[in-house]
DNA sequence: GTCTATATCCGGATAGAC
DNA sequence: GTCTATCCGGATATAGAC
């Protein structure tokens, strides 16, 4: 595998073990494989190393979203897009973790940037709401709130889920549904 | 107000906005309105202040559910444990961010006390959701993953609420409350 | 592209005067 | 209790040989 990416691979992994702060370019090189002058050749700075991997990542989560059929029903449209929304996080704790653990360690401009990016994909969401609420099938008493309460329930599961735990990914899935769909009465 | 004091509010103040491994024992000191030297009279060491900051945060949430009259009724119960949830964190949003954020620079000893301690504050909602769901009074087809649910739900609250925001603390209250009624059927 | 070596600075923590 | 001064290790980033 080449160094630029074994170089982000380590950094993800070290930065959701242990923060960024708390990681230095000598660990990832480490883990990466080589020694720290040889880091810079792949990433101008540790701070556009986090940056870049932040903004992929939710480039990324966008794209994933955009492969998704989304239903014309509401009800449907958010079933599909909360087994999405689980689906894809479970399968990358490490990059959604430090997503939004790590946003206050960008400078100010690189923040704005991936906000931005966040907002973008939380739109989708309360797109969905908002049509489920004007269609009468959903119970949303603010749209914004559901769809900020919705995305801290899902993202939440990416805390303690564990492949080898007491449930599947497909039980947890479908009990998150569950939860969901009850959350707005539909 | 006297310097530990101080030091604590500074200490809680800056790690919320930066993180533990961000913030350096200079800056605490300049924000405490001291020299570095003076703040070793108040704390034995960076990872004890953290530690300390946490667990008694934990000691006086728990404390303060204790205070709370939670009713026989186990959708009262819920409803009074959404409540007293939501305006404490509310009232402390820097202490509740760095609850979460900063258990992984905690040393592995003070990571399993604050954990233990988080645990039995959760029981308390594990309880009334058993309760709920035995009377046949809420749908909850898992008891541990819809009291990880709620907590995510309602803990989120902190990351965007502002007073000075569109919606008032009484108005978010009743809003989450109603979701989380739902989430359980009740 | 990667290495070794290094410049430069900042980190936590302590010593000892007041 | 607080101050100034300092120890010493480790941080990011760069330079120049290969």
């Amino acid at each position: 595998m080449e160094t630029g990416q074994r170089l982000r691979r380590a950094a993800v992994s070290l930065f959701a073990r242990h923060g960024y702060a708390a990681v230095s370019m000598r660990q990832i090189a480490a883990e990466t494989g080589v020694q720290v002058g040889a880091l810079y050749n792949h990433t101008t700075d540790k701070q556009s190393l986090l940056f870049d991997l932040l903004s992929d990542h939710m480039d990324d989560l966008m794209a994933a979203l955009d492969q998704v059929v989304l239903p014309a029903d509401p009800v449907l449209a958010l079933e599909a897009f909360t087994r999405f929304h689980l689906r894809y996080h479970a399968e990358r704790p490490d990059a959604v973790f430090i997503a939004y653990m790590e946003l206050r360690n960008l400078t100010p401009e690189n923040f704005m940037q991936v906000e931005s990016q966040r907002r973008a994909y939380e739109a989708r969401l309360e797109e969905i709401l908002r049509r489920g609420k004007a269609g009468g099938v959903m119970h949303v008493a603010d749209v914004k709130l559901a769809c900020l309460a919705i995305i801290a329930l899902l993202t939440g599961v990416t805390t303690w889920f564990r492949p080898a735990g007491r449930l599947s990914q497909a039980e947890v899935e479908d009990i998150y549904w569950d939860m969901t769909r009850r959350l707005v009465d539909a």
